[in-house]
DNA sequence: ATATAAAGTGAGTGCACACTTGCAAGTGAG
DNA sequence: CTCACTTGCAAGTGTGCACTCACTTTATAT
């Protein structure tokens, strides 16, 4: 046992958020126990409670995180003006994020969570739904300038580009993150891109 | 308190099944207790144990039920010729299938289920496994006939065939159940079918 | 009829978990 | 230095859960 040390409450908040998120990409929402997260952040079991009420407020800590990272990830192509770039790059940098962060897809979509309490339901739809409306916008500026479908909606392809990385996610965590998801990542852009763009 | 009736293990069986799928649905793999699934089931706590080892065993048995649903999709469309015609009815039963038993996707999809048990989800990804090469065989058929487009691969066509069932199906989920999955059904085929078929 | 085996029950039992509490120790203001 | 306050901890506590057990009821074979 190390001597302990004293942290301010901003500095422990961030490393039990992320150990919570460590630990659910280890063992799932259910094995994210107050005693592994707790052990994960090197703190006390009772100390996250200096820190957060309960552990919703964990959980819905983790939640905040991975939908500012997300904002970041949609920010990161501002500046690119071809929309199809746009879209390329967020669907490989998303892929990256998620390979380096299990957590994050067993948080997001995790039916116990969404199910079983309306709160964190609600986080959740928001951070979906950011998601989804930034991904749509580059979209309609791609259908704009002619260089995606016009005759899909731009709903239908937004879903599409969530979609085969959501399914691709799953794939990838029930085959025991194998292949790495990185290595597909250019595959699954190009059949995307394929299928999306505009037809004459 | 009704008279008890004495049944056979093999109807019990069933019966405990389907109790857990609709109490899964209804509360998610987490709210699906012993208690909870026995009070479905219409049986004492203790009754489960007579005909299932365990609650580990009594999951199996609804994934199991889910795996032969999925074979009976493929199924009702082996006499059918044009693979567009087949992908079209096997994706709109999916759908309806879904809408008829939330508990499927929250059993299937469950991080929890996937990630706390190696034998769970050994089957889990067995049955989506068998349903992505039934769908797959009906893609490559499209392709050889030319309705499909055949610069992508199958495996990519089959990925997004699932990828916007399953995201389509999140989105409902998230939504609570609104609006209903089949209003949506014929908008997602479109967009799909347009997305995949040969283009020119 | 009676014995045997299977189905049924409900009151436990133990365990893992989220959360609390009482007390120790570090920190900064005056 | 000292006081008030916060961070830290270990050992609880209560609860909900899967699972067991002692016992009863029902079906069936001889």
């Amino acid at each position: 046992m190390t001597k302990r040390m004293r942290e301010t409450t901003e500095v422990r908040q961030r490393q039990i958020t992320e150990a919570a998120l460590q630990v659910i990409g280890q063992k799932g929402i259910n094995g994210a126990t107050t005693v592994e997260i707790a052990s994960a952040a090197g703190v006390s079991e009772g100390n996250l409670y200096r820190h957060f009420r309960n552990k919703e407020e964990i959980i819905i800590s983790v939640i905040d995180k991975i939908g500012s990272d997300l904002v970041a990830i949609l920010g990161a192509v501002v500046d690119v003006s071809d929309p199809l770039k746009k879209l390329e790059i967020t669907f490989k940098r998303h892929l990256m994020y998620i390979e380096g962060n299990v957590g994050i897809p067993r948080t997001i979509f995790s039916e116990e969570t969404i199910v079983a309490n309306e709160n964190l339901r609600a986080r959740v739809k928001n951070t979906i739904l950011m998601y989804f409306q930034g991904i749509k916008q580059i979209v309609e500026q791609g259908q704009k300038i002619g260089a995606l479908d016009t005759e899909m909606d731009s709903q239908a392809i937004t879903s599409m580009f969530i979609g085969t990385i959501h399914f691709a996610v799953t794939r990838w965590l029930m085959n025991n993150f194998s292949p790495k998801l990185t290595d597909d990542a250019e595959g699954l852009w190009k059949n995307y891109a394929r299928a999306v763009i505009h037809k004459d």
